[in-house]
DNA sequence: GAAACAACCGCTGTATACAAAGAATGCGGG
DNA sequence: CCCGCATTCTTTGTATACAGCGGTTGTTTC
């Protein structure tokens, strides 16, 4: 088929910055993954990713592994592994979790106490949301710089808990597309109500700073696990209105009406020669 | 030098009843792991533990690797693995999520209700703790059928949730030794006042499956927290008194007036020749 | 014609050979 | 005597060869 795949002769061995196959692998192989390249449901053959990949199979199997500990594949009865489908259910779990485990962190950030210089990090990094909200209307650069600024003043949050094991797990449980903080702002990135959204959001965000900062631990966690209720509505009207195509992932959500096993894209099988 | 370890060859390809290499090779690497065989913070030759496990590197590696994904092992800055240690902090922040988790799933179960079949069955449960601390005294056997016991109810808790996802997350959480609904109950056996707290522990039980079935889903998570403070009171009184020798995995629990990287096992520093 | 059996193929799990990076060690110079 | 550098050695990361299981397909028999 197509040699243009060249097999780079292990340029830099363990410690290279993202350079080791195995890395390489796995972000391919996620990323393959969350685009819907692979049929879900279906075995994925070693050998094929050999090809498509251009690493032995040895990193792939390691990746292969890395992403059912993540949740994204599923090992199969006799050897092997699937793409995972997800219920709207699921995804409503997984976000749930989430919700929970920033709730937690939340209590403990307030109830430990956080030092000075984190409080002012995320103080900025509000403020820097405060600027991009501030026009009446959002361009796509907009919502991107929200996105990012959003995902680290989550990331804050998880480190205002004071706890490895729990940053751990929260960023594992992050980790699913579905469940990520910013996970279902960019399906309403053309919605007029999108902007309001965002300024419950970000109030929510101050609010819980507010009581992590004065010690309220109770409140902090109410707050933390209100905010991922938005996330929830979200959910919800991007399945209703379908409109999940545009965002990483989103396929690998199972309609109830659809067969199960059959997400969004159609399996193309490919009968050979 | 020893040729007592014989390389059985592959007796059980893939789908055997955890017969296959790489399942054996991570319940023994655990079991060591656990022991405190190997020396923490130390990096783990892998060649070593092709010796004494008798398997290739292949499924080494990869058991090397879930047990980095469990928490037990960390991941060196240059490749490789070391063992483990922990803070008396860790372990209660450990348990303090496993009670987030665990009140989460009763708060699920409460409000989304559950099946009769489940309540009769953790109903079952609780009568059979109920028989085994009738007794006022509880030898060693009472103390394993308890344990036992206890473990089935709380995974029923977390089928009573009714979702993948998050039983997924709590039973991976748990998986830390320490962090397992059990875990300080052993360290007690001789107490006098060991019953006592199990009497406790099952009354907060019946209650959260009361709380359960009348759907009060609040009370069901709050109870549920608070049974998992009754572990974090076993381990401060478990560390200050230095009985958790007897428990496996205790051992990799980092005392604060130690040095640190070196838990209770002092390294042998080898000198060759 | 249908069902059961047998041979084949593809695939995964496992073992091992090879390459490169890091660490240790010994030598030389200041 | 100590520091720096080069060489060697250990160890991990990677590629690949080999073995057995499961599924499939084709054939044979009732």
């Amino acid at each position: 088929m197509d040699s243009s795949v060249v097999r780079e002769t292990q340029v830099s061995g363990a410690g290279g910055p993202a350079g080791s196959q195995a890395v390489k692998a796995l972000l391919r192989l996620r990323e393959m993954v969350l685009a819907g390249d692979l049929p879900a449901g279906a075995r994925i053959a070693e050998l094929t990713l050999v090809e498509r990949l251009g690493v032995s199979r040895t990193p792939i199997r390691e990746a292969l592994m890395r992403l059912e500990q993540e949740g994204l594949l599923e090992a199969l009865p006799h050897g092997g592994y699937a793409v995972r489908t997800f219920s709207e259910r699921d995804v409503n779990d997984a976000i749930e979790l989430r919700g929970t485990l920033e709730g937690l962190a939340a209590r403990l950030a307030a109830e430990r106490g956080i030092s000075p210089g984190l409080l002012a990090e995320a103080s900025d990094c509000l403020a820097g949301i405060d600027d991009v909200l501030a026009r009446p209307a959002l361009d796509d650069e907009a919502f991107h710089r929200y996105v990012a600024l959003n995902e680290r003043f989550h990331e804050l949050l998880y480190e205002m808990a004071g706890s490895a094991t729990i940053r751990r797990e929260i960023e594992r449980v992050v980790r699913l597309p579905f469940a990520s903080p910013s996970g279902f702002v960019v399906v309403q990135t053309n919605s007029p109500r999108a902007r309001d959204m965002l300024i419950v959001a970000q109030d929510q965000h101050r609010q819980v700073l507010e009581a992590i900062a004065s010690g309220e631990g109770a409140r902090a966690e109410a707050i933390m696990r209100e905010h991922s209720r938005l996330a929830q509505r979200n959910l919800r009207e991007a399945v209703q209105s379908r409109t999940l195509e545009r965002m990483p992932g989103m396929r690998l959500i199972r309609h109830p009406h659809d067969p199960p096993g059959t997400p969004l894209s159609s399996i193309h099988k490919e009968t050979p020669s």
